[in-house]
DNA sequence: CGTTATATTTAGGCTAACCTAATATATAAA
DNA sequence: TTTATATATTAGGTTAGCCTAAATATAACG
């Protein structure tokens, strides 16, 4: 029902501030702090929050302020999302200097696209923070990653990703039995205690616990439809009033 | 004469298409082709031409053609280098598709910085072509680093520099493993055959040699600015909100 | 409660980069 | 050489996003 409104760098940038000058706080935010924040004159202002206001992307009463919808503070979680994780990237990646990284964050953020943007983030290691600190808003989309332990599954099929163990035995032991990356194998009985059976193509092994948890897995390709969608946004709370 | 204007998106827009126009053989550009090229109207192209021309970035004849002078092309270079550069980094690392990673390309290329763009370019190896296979012109202020791929080091340290893979997945595989650029990792055992042992700080993992393919790794580490304030990260306030 | 100070909005302009339609030039064909 | 066709330029218009200056609303004070 949120429809794809075509929003322009600009409109983004505003939506973006609004968002700054409210994190946390769920109060409104002033024309004379959004044009301080954005650089521009108080006027250019009050034009364009009548038009994000007509697009039902913030709740703007004149001489009052403005505060974002539901459907603004989405748009404003994502592109302040992109600002950070630039910002990160340009500063550890690209070892370019925190006010540069800023200014350059600023466009590039309503440039890029959100799969290049989540792409980039499992890159970087899913960083918490931008380089100033602030906290970097999740994805609202699937982490594909789906990479579990063999000691914790189910039954089914799994494909071997990595090996994973403190000590170099473990590894060349479960290597000599054949369990490398790229094997798939069958987990036939999960009692809660006791070894694990497993079956390859035609040889059932019995695997300790500990041994299993050096075994990373994921499952045999099967598309299970919106699993994990159980985050929470950390953005300033979206006032739909009445 | 020649000097620091601040050219406009669209000014290094167009002067980048007579770049591309007249690539290798040194004839004019026609207001025709640039229009195609650009997606926009003749009449919109001469306009440009005019204002191109009189800032000495082309040499423009009426009716006849544009071609750039030594001050433009030196200009368009860097654009191309930097659009080039940013496809090869959004196919690579972000797993974008190629039509894609052009259009953002395309904007991204005006709006970071030479210094930004160089170490990008020595993170992904200096690449010599875009994955279109169009060579990408070189800095002319290069740095050297040496980037290969983790399968095919030999035993020693290593720095992870990027995760490069057509699969998300082997992402996100990667970075649950905590293999995410910055990261030193110890490799151990090369034979030719069978996974690849590396150790990080106190944990062994077998990779297969596909995905360490997918890693791309430099000697040691070179202390950076960008991956000293990685390890620290986190950690500072909020003075400057991202 | 009226006065002053501050914040906000309105009104009217400007510019870059596009557009369409009309006109001018160049080129190829008769 | 003349004409038809393709190509290029000019003239004039539109839009987004900015601006300044003037008008108006709100808040703060005596």
């Amino acid at each position: 029902m949120s429809q794809k409104y075509e929003l322009s760098s600009s409109e983004e940038e505003y939506l973006e501030a609004i968002y700054t000058t409210q994190e946390g706080k769920a109060r409104v935010a002033t024309t004379r702090e959004l044009a301080a924040c954005l650089g521009v004159r108080d006027a250019s202002v009050t034009e364009m929050l009548k038009k994000l206001s007509e697009k039902g992307l913030i709740n703007y009463t004149p001489y009052r302020g403005a505060m974002l919808t539901e459907a603004g503070c989405k748009i404003a979680t994502k592109v302040k999302r992109k600002h950070r994780l630039l910002e990160r990237f340009l500063v550890d990646i690209c070892g370019i200097d925190t006010h540069e990284s800023h200014k350059q964050a600023c466009e590039i953020e309503h440039v890029i696209s959100d799969k290049a943007i989540d792409t980039l983030s499992a890159q970087l290691g899913h960083p918490s923070t931008c380089p100033g600190g602030s906290a970097i808003p999740e994805s609202d989309s699937e982490d594909e990653t789906d990479v579990s332990r063999l000691s914790e599954v189910k039954e089914g099929s799994y494909t071997i990703r990595f090996l994973t163990s403190a000590e170099p035995e473990t590894i060349s032991r479960l290597c000599s039995l054949g369990l490398i990356p790229g094997l798939t194998v069958r987990v036939q009985r999960t009692s809660s205690k006791g070894p694990l059976v497993i079956e390859t193509k035609d040889t059932q092994i019995a695997l300790g616990r500990d041994v299993a948890e050096s075994l990373l897995v994921s499952p045999e390709a099967m598309e299970t439809e919106g699993r994990r969608r159980r985050r929470r946004r950390g953005a300033p709370s979206a006032a739909t009033p009445g």
